[in-house]
DNA sequence: ATAAACTTTCATTTATTATTGAAAGTTCAA
DNA sequence: TTGAACTTTCAATAATAAATGAAAGTTTAT
């Protein structure tokens, strides 16, 4: 395999995985390409080598940046902007943690608290819903906690332990 | 709020917070619905809870069969097949992150080392693209590793240990 | 102040994904 | 073996999400 194909796959790849995990393609195509180029690229180079519009390339990078996983980098003499993608790996996991708890967890786990909290009728079925979704809202609360402490995580040495240790 | 009504609630939240992170919304509805039921319910009950069809319903329910966290029920005397959820949260998970990490995790991961693997041209460029795809697949296969091991991690005492220290 | 170089916005179009429902398939009781 | 009761399939349709591109908006050099 040749280095332009290889780069060609793994952009579509990353675009697929992303779509399956909730985030648009292009954006995971963009950030692909960003994370793979030596050095900033410009919205007309991503353009090219994408194919894809103006528009839909400036919408991206705008949310991309909203994400704060991708950066504007200004050149001397440069009119043009040019863009790069956080590329330590750790980093990106915990932005992207962060930003979806935000997003999505955080207003389910609002949710949750709100149905759990009903006054039961004392039906069997009101109890366990009130049952179930109190569980639930402490499940998603503990993962959710799980994700926001991934950064001391990794930087921890008993966490590093036992993950050694659970391999 | 009122029991039905919080219920409805549920089963819409859970349903947008399904589609969110690539699970079908009545996937994730059948399955909301299920996880706060008492008893096996049978397909015609939930196609009419949720007002969907036939087809739909039928295609869902096998698809949750197949992720392993539904399953049918024969009652005494009934004809029709009736179905329950998986309620272990923990159980829950579990099944969620194999049947993702298979079907879409580890297809990435093949992807990575193949794209990771060419042969070097020695442009700054393809140095650039090796290094980092090959930093991402073993990021990626460490954090797969990781949903993997959340099974015995739930029931390690030391694990639970750091949750507690690192909370 | 002007205009060239560039970016953003958003109504419209296109592509993707989910849903329907009728027909085909299955199972079971008599 | 027939047919009633039920389930599955899948081509057609509908709903949703993403992309386009032209017009509006910005910025900067002169």
């Amino acid at each position: 395999m040749k280095f332009k194909e290889a780069k060609n796959k793994f952009i579509q790849t990353w675009g697929a995985l992303g779509s399956q995990w909730g985030i648009n393609k292009t954006m995971a195509q963009i950030h692909a390409l960003l994370m793979v180029s030596n050095d900033a690229i410009s919205m007309e180079d991503i353009m090219e080598q994408l194919q894809i519009s103006r528009g839909n390339a400036s919408m991206n990078l705008r949310a991309l940046m909203d994400w704060g996983i991708v950066y504007k980098e200004y050149k001397a003499g440069e009119r043009r902007e040019f863009f790069t993608a956080e590329k330590d790996l750790d980093e990106l996991a915990v932005k992207i943690a962060k930003e979806r708890s935000k997003r999505e967890i955080k207003p389910a786990l609002k949710v949750l608290k709100e149905v759990s909290s009903i006054e039961s009728n004392n039906s069997a079925e009101a109890n366990h819903f009130i049952d179930q979704t109190t569980k639930l809202y402490d499940f998603v609360l503990k993962a959710d906690n799980m994700l926001e402490k991934a950064t001391e995580f990794k930087d921890n040495w008993l966490g590093r332990l036992v993950i050694k240790i659970m391999k």
